[in-house]
DNA sequence: CTGAATCCTCTGAGATACTG
DNA sequence: CAGTATCTCAGAGGATTCAG
């Protein structure tokens, strides 16, 4: 339990909200998890994140670049080839994402059966009301 | 740290989506947070969270709630009264967002200096190609 | 006070076609 | 192969108004 006890006034939900806007679009997270297992090339990542067009793989890619989560490496041959890697930063990041996928792991069973249970009551309460 | 190695496929990163979707919103970390410090009351949320819409709060109030993540307690009075707090659910995702706060204010510099290169970089790249 | 309903706008994101 | 450019559409979210 690393985490500080985060009596979180705005502030601190706010440098949040800067990281979640980075990592909380629908593919970040995606491209991330593919470049944990190591190097990849754009065509590998388009093919193994099941979904992505060209052009979100290509923005994602840039908005993870800029923020200095990933490096992009140009080879100047034909045809062209560019690799794509996580900075350690990035790795770092990785990390702390990893927490967050046990937390979901840990409830999602929890978290269906409050979804369940909620639309249930709302469903006798629209046929009662 | 108790974060897994995390070399995650595209099934791990699904999972965090789910997550990300809930609290990845533009409002729900806000109120999370807010909801940190105790049980609060609708215009209470309203007042503390700077920007928020009543719509917004009422939106993302009832998705926290139906995920089991905060409760809705009405009182059956007048004027109307209505008390909103974490489950203990809530209080967990709470520390698992400690930890990436924590990252956020860990890397927020490298972050930014990252930018302003890679900013700098593509400024350049402009004016000389 | 708490919230539902309506309207309207702006951005995210897919499909497609073109370039070095 | 690795993008860029353009069109388009659906949904998020704000403002405003109405109701219990």
């Amino acid at each position: 339990m690393g985490a500080p006890s985060f009596h979180a006034p705005n502030a601190d939900a706010c440098r949040a909200r800067g990281i979640l806007d980075r990592i909380g679009d629908k593919w970040s997270l995606f491209v991330i998890a593919q470049l944990g297992d190591g190097t990849k090339r754009f065509t590998e990542l388009k093919r193994d994140i099941d979904g992505i067009s060209q052009r979100m793989l290509t923005v994602t890619l840039r908005g993870l670049e800029r923020d200095g989560i990933v490096t992009r490496t140009m080879y100047p041959v034909m045809p062209p080839r560019v690799d794509y890697a996580l900075t350690d930063m990035g790795r770092t990041l990785l990390d702390t994402v990893g927490t967050l996928v046990w937390w979901a792991e840990a409830h999602l069973a929890e978290i269906d059966a409050a979804r369940a249970s909620y639309d249930a009551r709302a469903a006798q309460t629209d046929a009662v009301g």
